[in-house]
DNA sequence: TTGTATGCGTTATCAT
DNA sequence: ATGATAACGCATACAA
C-alpha cells in the first residue's frame, strides 16, 4: 500500500490514509470521519485508529484535503514593496499578529509582493484564481488588476489593512488617522506652535489625505489660517522613509520663515528629518517640535525621544483576521465595513513650547 | 460542464481545463499538454487552446497540479518568534529577497513562526509532512522537534540563513560573523582602545559565540589581555535587542574601570545603549566608541551615527533560495553546506580614538 | 456505526 | 499529434 505501482515514486511521501487504515482493520472512509469528525465513530475504533496513525505517523496530505473540500487554508498578505522600505519599521509586528490569528483559526499565511510591474499584479491574482489562497489582506491602495481581472472578482474575501478602502466596498481596518493628527496638532498649537512643517509620503494616498487633512482641521478649530502650513515630501520613487525626511530637510532649509512644529507621516521621515537639521545646527525641542507616525519601538531611543502616534498593530491585525473569518463562514455579507481602532500618541522629549523667534542659523 | 451535479456547489469556482477543452473543441488532455508543455502539440490547436483560455479566463488549478505531481510550490520560511522583536530591523528585507528569488523561481513564500512553544513545533511538522511546503528556509538555530518527529525527517531541503548549521548537515548560509567582528575590533585597537565592553544576544547562540570570538582573536593577534573584555547580555527573555541595551546600560555604569569600545551584536541594542549612556553624560565617540551588527538603514541617523557591520541580506536571502532550488532539482546532494557571504563594515561617526582617561561621571 | 463508491481538477500513461 | 483513462490523497453521499 504504501507505494503504489503506476505513477512517480519519486520520494517516498510518507503514510497515507489508507495505510492507517489498514493497520486499523477498517475502511479508509472511517480514518477519515475519525479524524475529522470524532464523535460520529465509536469509541473502540477511534482508539484503534489514533494508535495506528500514532504508530505510522500519520499526516493527513493538506494539498489532497484542500482540493477535495474544495478551499484553501492559505490567506495571503499583499504587501506593496514600498512598504518593506516605507513603513518598513511596523511590518514585522503586523505579519507576526496576523499570523498568530491566522494560525488559531486554522489558517496560514502566504506572502505576496505587489510592485509596480504587470509581472507581479499577475502573479496575486493567479493566486487567487487559481485557488491557492482562500483570502487577501492587503496594505496595498490598489487591488491588483490586470487584463480586465481584478482580485475583487476572484470571489475571495479581502480585507483591507492600515488603509481604508471601504469606499471600493473593501472592508477595512484602519486607525484614527485624521483624528490622531487633529489631536497631536491641537496639543502642539496649545503649546504656541502656529507655524507647522507637514512631511508626507507619497502624494494622494489615503495616509496623506488623512493625516494631513487632520492638521488642516486643527487649524481650523483653532482659528489658525491652514496657508502656513507648509508641505514637504509626496514624491513617490523613495525607497525609504529616511530619504523623505532627508529631502524634507532641504525643503526646510530654504523657508524664509520657519516653522517651529513638525509632523511627518512615517517615524522613518521624523528620524531623518531630525538627524539632518540637527547638522545644520537647529534643536530639537528648543527650535522645533516633532511628532511623527508609527511608535516604532526605537522612537523611544531617538535623540532626543521622538513623539510618535502609535498604530495599534496587534490589534488591527487580529481585527483584520477577524473580519476575514466573518466573510468566510458567515455567508453574509454583514459584517462591518470599515473599523477603526483607535491610536495612540506617545509624548516624548521632541516636543516643547514653540520657540518665539527661531529663524537663526 | 461548469457545474457539477453531486458535489459542494458553494462559489462558483471558476473555468475548469475541461471548460477550455470543449471551448477549443480539443480534449483535456490536450490542454493540460498545451499549457505545460507547448512544444508537444500543434501551432493551430495551441493557438485555439490559447484563445479559449484567454476568452474563459481559465487560471490552473493550483492545488489540483501540486497533489498530481506531488510536489506543492510553496517554500516556507521559519521565523523564531524572538526574531520578529530582536533582529527584526531586518527581517522585512530578508523576507523581501527571499519571496522575489523565489517568485523567480515558481515558488511562494509562507511564513511559520517557531516560538518556544510545542504547538508552534508541531504546526511546523505538520506544514512539512502534510505536503504543504516543499522546502524551508529557517533563521532558528534548531529544527522543530516533537514527539520524536523532526522537520529534518521530513525530506524536505532545508537550508538555514544567518545561523550555521552545517554541523547538523543543514546547509547554511551566514556572513562571516567572527571574522567581521575581529576586523571591527582591530581597527578600534589600533585605534588605541585597550578595554572593550561586548552586548550579547542569547549566550550560546551561533551569533554570541561566533562574534565574541571574533573580539578574542583580535585581542589574541594583538596580545591584548581578553580578561579586559567585559560581557553583558546574554539574557535569553529579552523581546526586543533594545531591551538589552537598557539593561547593558546598567551593567556598563556599575563597572570600575570604564571600557572605551563597545561592540553590540545588533543595532537594536547600540541603539538604546547609546541613548542609556549619553543621558548618563557619556559622550559618544569622545569617551565611547559603539559597532555594532546588522546594518540597519536607521543607523544612518542615529546620533552621532552609527557605524554597524552590515550583513548583506539580500544576497544572502537569494543564495538561500538558490541552495534550496539546487537541492530540490538535482537529485544529488552535492550542494555547499556553507556559504560564506561576507559582511561590510560601515564607519561612521560612532568611532574615535581611545579617550586616555575617561572614567569621569 | 461502518464500508463502498465517486469525484475534487489536474497530469501522465497508454493507445490511437 | 491527439484522445481516452487512470491515478494523486482525501471527503462525503449513500448503502449496508
Amino acid at each position: 500500500m504504501k507505494k503504489n505501482k503506476i505513477l512517480p515514486a519519486e520520494e517516498n511521501s510518507g503514510p497515507l490514509m489508507a495505510d492507517v487504515a489498514d493497520l486499523a482493520g477498517v475502511a479508509i472512509s472511517t480514518v477519515s470521519r475519525a479524524l475529522a469528525n470524532p464523535g460520529r465513530v465509536n469509541a473502540k475504533t477511534r482508539a484503534k485508529i489514533a494508535a495506528a496513525a500514532e504508530k505510522l505517523g500519520y499526516t493527513p496530505n493538506a494539498m489532497a484535503r484542500n482540493l477535495r473540500i474544495g478551499k484553501s487554508n492559505i490567506i495571503m498578505i499583499v504587501l506593496p514593496g514600498s512598504l518593506h522600505h516605507g513603513a518598513s519599521q511596523i511590518i514585522p509586528q503586523v505579519l507576526q499578529s496576523i499570523n498568530q490569528a491566522l494560525i488559531q483559526n486554522g489558517y496560514n499565511l502566504m506572502i505576496a509582493n505587489l510592485d509596480r510591474d504587470e509581472t507581479s499584479e499577475r502573479h496575486i491574482l493567479n493566486l487567487a484564481f487559481g485557488g491557492t489562497v482562500r483570502g487577501a489582506i492587503i496594505l496595498s491602495s490598489k487591488l491588483p488588476e490586470v487584463a480586465g481581472r481584478s482580485l475583487a472578482e476572484a470571489g475571495l474575501p479581502i480585507v483591507s489593512l492600515l488603509l481604508d478602502m471601504s469606499d471600493a466596498s473593501v472592508p477595512s481596518v484602519v486607525t484614527n488617522d485624521r483624528g490622531a493628527v487633529a489631536e497631536a496638532a491641537r496639543m502642539l498649537i496649545a503649546r504656541g506652535h502656529e507655524r507647522f512643517f507637514y512631511i508626507a509620503g507619497p502624494s494622494d494616498n489615503y495616509h496623506d489625505i488623512e493625516r494631513f487633512s487632520g492638521l488642516v482641521d486643527a487649524f481650523h478649530e483653532t482659528g489658525l489660517d491652514p496657508a502656513s502650513i507648509t508641505r514637504s515630501g509626496g514624491v513617490l520613487s523613495y525607497q525609504h522613509g529616511f530619504e523623505a525626511g532627508k529631502h524634507a530637510v532641504e525643503d526646510f532649509t530654504q523657508l524664509a520663515v520657519k516653522p517651529t512644529a513638525v509632523i511627518a507621516e512615517s517615524d522613518d521621515m521624523a528620524i531623518s528629518f531630525i538627524s539632518g537639521v540637527q547638522a545644520r545646527g537647529w534643536r530639537i525641542p528648543e527650535d522645533l517640535s516633532v511628532i511623527s507616525f508609527d511608535g516604532s519601538p526605537v522612537c523611544e531611543y531617538c535623540h532626543p525621544p521622538l513623539s510618535t502616534i502609535e498604530q495599534p498593530v496587534e490589534v488591527m491585525g487580529k481585527t483584520a483576521v477577524e473580519i476575514l473569518m466573518q466573510r468566510m463562514s458567515e455567508g453574509a455579507d454583514e459584517v462591518p465595513t470599515r473599523m477603526i481602532i483607535p491610536s495612540r500618541l506617545i509624548m516624548r522629549k521632541s516636543v516643547g513650547p514653540a520657540a518665539k523667534a527661531n529663524n537663526s542659523c
